[in-house]
This record gives structure tokens, C-alpha cells and sequence, in this order.
DNA sequence: CAATATTTTTAGACTTGTCTAAAAATTTAT
DNA sequence: ATAAATTTTTAGACAAGTCTAAAAATATTG
């Protein structure tokens, strides 16, 4: 069994991991959990001793199966609670975050098998992250940034780079949701800004934006 | 903010009030929570700095308004969890305890009203218990101990005073479940065991069982 | 009411997880 | 390739929450 701040490195590091695909360095780890190295060190010792992570000195640290395993299960847990708070309790998709960070780590297996039963085993969270089954396995889909967007093509929104609150709240703002075909009718060269189709109607949308979001073709 | 631990102290507290109105021992303060009484002693100070139990050395403890308040609403939360495991996750009664001690620490004023909604507004756990208003208020009601009824009387199993998983069980197993009618058709006098009708059904019951269901006639 | 038994508190220690500051290793750059 | 900059680890300290053993207060009882 874990603590919480051991899970919570675990899925920290599974999260670089996903990213860097090299060693996770303490720093890096430090900087993900608002943490100091000289900590991160002292915890990886003893993730290392639990035989969830390799670790060398000065080498950085890496996932074995089971650590992968045991951190995809806490993101199973995260996704499915958000998207519990989003079906069933009238959770926005900027309100879930806070609360599934505590929910994770709620053990009980029966809880979390009953939990996807209940929500109809989805696949995706509300901000179109996969969810993990039980066995720890991710599909993973081919999406791409609006940014890579050729002029003149369109795809399906189904995902968030940034899933800060602000961010959320912005796509609210623009009727942004995932599902949306948007279709890209300009793109300026001076600040990469694009002139999207959405909805039938005509947006203008920042380099950030479109550095933001997922879109599927 | 209360730590799990502070929490815990507090419910104990709580509940041990509930049964004796007088000042709270550390000694029982210990024993409900399996520790010594030299921690209780340390908690207990921390607990009256923050205004949440009043205490005076080897005088025991007593909540404040602000402390019952605090501890109700743990309370709330455990029972209303534990309504949401039984309706709509499917656990039994004997499963639930375990789980909702995890969750009731869960801090999100959203999501409790929100599941207090979902659940339709419950009054009682899957024990009987009552479950606190968001004030803290709890509605008693007047229930008896089956062992108190007299030959002949009859009433409405409303509760459990053991709600441990071998009594709840035990129950299942009799199919004696909340709401049903219990009419006493006998007291020995040698065992003060019960003859008891239930289900159109002749029963013979315990003393030890007689003593842990809650009747209201 | 004094002696004994019990309860409660204190004192000091231990564990977990964190921190700062300094030392050691690695990386970068000239 | 060696010096400088950066990263990582070590060493020692601290807070929270717990424990054991001993001291102090309260309760019991003859």
C-alpha cells in the first residue's frame, strides 16, 4: 500500500513519463509537485525500495510495470471522478480538478469498479483525457494541436492541452466544447493567429489558443 | 482546516458526547480510536487552541458549539456517502463503513450538496442513523431497543446499535432489513431470549441480538 | 482520612515527509 | 580539457502525530 505523497509522486512521474519517455530527473520532479529536489531525492529512495521506480544516483528515475501500474490506477481513479462530478453532480469541466486530486486516492476497488459501471465505462474524462482500464492500459489517439492545422482543414475537438480553470472558462466563454467540428479558414503569418469555423459561425483564435487544443481529423 | 487526524478526534468526540453528556475522558477518547491516551492528551490541546473542544487538565473534553458543528458535518458526510455506496453503487450495508471513513474527509461543499441532491435528500444512513442537516442539526427520533418491548407489543425496525459487518450479516441472513414489522411473541425468562414474528414468520432471537435493533413502535 | 489504585499528563524518543545549506557529481562552455 | 555553471545528493533540522515510561493528579476504599 501507498501514502498519499508517495501516489502523488507516482503519478507525477508517470505524467513526465508520458512526455519525456528519458530517466525523470528529481529536479523535474520537484518543479511538477511544488516540491524541493533534496525531498524528491529522500522519496525516490524510498519508491525505489517499494520497487516502483529504478533509480541511480544522479541518473534519474523511471517507472518498472508495477509503479506504471499502480500510478495509471490512480489516473484511472482521477478520470473517473471527474467525470462522475461532471454526469452526476453538475460539476463544470474547470471544477473537477481540486476534488479528484483528493478522490484518487480513495481505496476500495469495488468503489472504483462499481463507480465505472455506474458512468457507463467511459473512455474519456471531461477534458478528453483517456482513461486508463484496470489493468493500467491507455488508448491512445492520434490527435493533434489546432496549431498544426493546414488552412482549409478540419477535425473533431477532443481534447485540452492546458486544463487550467482560466483556460476552461475561455472555451466556455466561446462555446468551445469537445465533440465541436472546427474548421480553419485563415491563418496569419505576423502572430500565428487563426480564423476558425465553428458552429457556423466565425472566430478569431490566438497562437495560444490553438496551442491548447486537440482536434482529431 | 482540520487534518484527517483532528478530524477523527473529532468525531470521536462526538459520538462519545452523544452517548454521555458529561466531559469526555482521554482515556475513552483513546480507546474509540485505538491509540493512547498520552496522544489524546497532545491532540486534545492542539484541538482547544483551535476552539473546536474546551479543556481543562483531568478534566476531559467537551465540543464547543463550533466543534459540534465541525463533527456533525463529518458526520453528514460519512452517512450521505454511505447512502450513495448502498443506492447507487450497490454495496450492502455491511460493506459501506470502511469506505465512507475514506470519503467523509473528502473537503468540497459542492460536492456534498450535490450528492445530498443526487441521493434525493436522504434522512437516514443504510443503519438508521440520522444524517446532519448542513447546520448540524440531527433529527432524534424516539426508537427503542427491541430487547425493551414487552410480550405482545410490536413495532418498525428503524436502526442497528452494532453496525458491525458480523451483526449486519447475521441480519441479512434472518432477513431482518429496515421497515420490517417485528411483533414480540415471547421473553424467556432463563435467556431473556425473544420469540419474535417477522414476515408473516416465527423467529427466535437473542438477548445480545435483542439489544442491537432499534424499534419504533 | 490515609493508603492504594487508577487515570491523566509530562518528558523524551521515533517516523514520515519536508526544508535549508553545503558537498559532490555532472554538464556546459570557453 | 579544464573552469564555471548547474544539477543532484547528503547532512542536519523541524513539525505532526504517535509511542513508552515515569511523574502527577484524582478516585477508591478500608
Amino acid at each position: 500500500m501507498f501514502t498519499l505523497s508517495e501516489e502523488n509522486y507516482l503519478k507525477a512521474i508517470y505524467h513526465l513519463e508520458s512526455d519525456s519517455k528519458k530517466g525523470i530527473s528529481t529536479n523535474a520532479i520537484a518543479k511538477s509537485l511544488e516540491t524541493k529536489a533534496s525531498s524528491v531525492t529522500d522519496m525516490v529512495k524510498k519508491l525505489s525500495e517499494k520497487e516502483v521506480v529504478l533509480y541511480k544516483k544522479y541518473q534519474g528515475v523511471t517507472l518498472t510495470e508495477f509503479g506504471k501500474k499502480t500510478a495509471a490506477n490512480i489516473v484511472r481513479k482521477h478520470r473517473l471522478w471527474e467525470v462522475f462530478l461532471v454526469e452526476k453532480l453538475n460539476f463544470s469541466w474547470d471544477e473537477v480538478h481540486d476534488v479528484a486530486e483528493q478522490l484518487e486516492h480513495i481505496k476500495s476497488p469495488k468503489l472504483i469498479n462499481q463507480l465505472d459501471a455506474l458512468l457507463g465505462f467511459p473512455t474519456h474524462d471531461p477534458h478528453g483525457d483517456p482513461i486508463p482500464d484496470k489493468e493500467g492500459n491507455v488508448n491512445i489517439v492520434d490527435k493533434i494541436l489546432l496549431s498544426t492545422l493546414n488552412k482549409g482543414e478540419s477535425g473533431v475537438c477532443v481534447g485540452v492541452n492546458d486544463s487550467s480553470s482560466e483556460f476552461l472558462r475561455f472555451l466556455d466563454k466561446k462555446k468551445i466544447t469537445l465533440g465541436k467540428i472546427i474548421t480553419v479558414l485563415e491563418k496569419e503569418d505576423f502572430d500565428d493567429s487563426l480564423s476558425i469555423e465553428i458552429d457556423g459561425e466565425k472566430l478569431s483564435i490566438s497562437k495560444k489558443i490553438a496551442n491548447n487544443l486537440y482536434i482529431k481529423k
